[in-house]
DNA sequence: CAGATTTGTAAGCCAATACTTACGGTAAGT
DNA sequence: ACTTACCGTAAGTATTGGCTTACAAATCTG
């Protein structure tokens, strides 16, 4: 579950489609293939990707497998971000002031 | 500057570490590179991907090129997150009731 | 003006990956 | 027990993508 597979996990459309389904509630494999303009075993390896990211988990749920979305994932997605716009922001800032006197001393 | 283009820009691990080197402040190419396990061909190539999913901006400086972080590339991802974390978390709650009476109605 | 510096782009190469079909294994229904 | 349904995995293919080297354009410096 690192910042790698996380994001590598969030780059792909369609993986970030089955992601989406999964937002309203848990799901069965086969119900998210519906609807999805791929195979079913294209969306079971997706599946199989975002539970290594963290993402997702599974339980068997007698024939069907039933995946639910993993906050743990999002939480260290949402973390990266955050922090990156902390420090950029307050970069931002700075960067007009020192900007302002570059701009003073060497116009 | 699409959901695809955000999150396709931010799943490479290079792509990232550049990103991250322009949170303190606007940097030219060459010194992005710096540093850096590729080469600097690499790294142009990288701010163009950054740059089309809105990222970053650049602007030019005599012969060398200045490449800042853009936040509203940030802000996509961040409310895309945002908004399945929210949906999500609400249905983990309302899920948890389910599950209790589905138990209770079927063990 | 000639040379050096900085950068973007083109071409080519190799690895990663998203997809399909085919198959095996497990569970539910008759 | 046999059939049906649901799912994961293997194998194979085609596309994408990141990297390097080579080259061209623009700018500074002497």
């Amino acid at each position: 579950m690192t910042d790698d597979s996380v994001f590598a996990a969030l780059s792909d459309p369609t993986r970030r489609a089955v992601f989406e389904r999964l937002a309203d509630g848990p799901l069965a494999v086969g119900v998210i293939a519906q609807g999805l303009p791929v195979s079913r075993p294209a969306v079971s390896q997706h599946l199989k990707v975002l539970k290594a990211a963290g993402l997702v988990t599974d339980r068997p749920d007698g024939a069907h497998r039933v995946y639910q979305i993993d906050l743990r994932g999002l939480e260290r997605a949402r973390a990266w971000l955050d922090s990156l716009w902390n420090t950029a922001r307050d970069a931002v800032k700075t960067e007009v002031g020192r900007t302002d006197v570059e701009e003073r001393e060497r116009p």
